[in-house]
DNA sequence: CCCAATTTGTACGTATGTATA
DNA sequence: TTATACATACGTACAAATTGG
């Protein structure tokens, strides 16, 4: 079978047309969270692009947060995290960037697509905490 | 002039060694706000890498947020924003994550680096905007 | 307004390293 | 140990956007 929803002509990338496509069949569940993707060199053949170009792909899925990658393994759909509430007293103040380096170790963020919330001297990865103001 | 800064020896990568010496420069002022980084392949010579391992270490930087690119022009050290004071009533609840590319085209978000946060039905830039709970 | 140089972006190839199962 | 799969790193070539003359 080949995959000819992408396109060498128009104005999109081939790599952004294959990252759209795949975003589309996370988004509709075909896709589920915690389950594997195909792997990279399969994706290639299937799209009949190179794996560099699925690599690109995979590589804005993950700044977005939609897949985990790691060595040895299949990308995987991110597992949506619960994520604990934590209230903000009155008069604090709260800033979102990305992560540095250290950060991510210092913190155990994953790599990609977390941001970090700080709040006074505190910081939160984004995908494990939600906040209120009270 | 040779950087022998990075070697292919230890634990770190090429790319990660090259990110962080220049990551390093950033915060040291070195490369200041709004100036032009070197070309990529001027950094290939320098390092004495190929230019793919460069794209790899501005492709970190760009994630975190210390850097913007854009076709034609040399990379630049990301200038550091007036944040707009956003209050939170109390009650309010506040996620943040990465932007999807519609939301990025949407509201005028830098495709890397940069979080969205969710306040309600509202979506803020995390470069533009912090928070206080009042 | 156009042209040319510069620079990053995209896409292909190949090879090897390293973590996982 | 072996096979699989992603990560790193080199190469090449061309496309497309920006700048400045």
């Amino acid at each position: 079978m080949v995959n000819i929803m992408v396109s060498r002509r128009p104005g999109s990338s081939l790599y952004e047309q294959v990252a759209a496509d795949i975003r589309t069949k996370i988004n509709s569940g075909e896709y589920a969270p915690g389950s594997r993707l195909p792997a990279e060199n399969y994706l290639a053949g299937q799209y009949d692009v190179g794996r560099d170009t699925i690599r690109d792909a995979m590589g804005d899925l993950r700044k977005e947060g939609l897949i985990v990658s790691r060595r040895g393994y299949p990308s995987t759909v991110r597992k949506l995290p619960e994520r604990e509430l934590v209230k903000l007293p009155k008069g604090a103040h709260l800033v979102a960037r990305m992560p540095t380096p250290d950060e991510c170790h210092e913190h155990n963020v994953p790599f990609d697509g977390v941001p970090v919330l700080l709040v006074g001297d505190r910081i939160y990865a984004a995908d494990r905490y939600e906040f209120v103001a009270e």
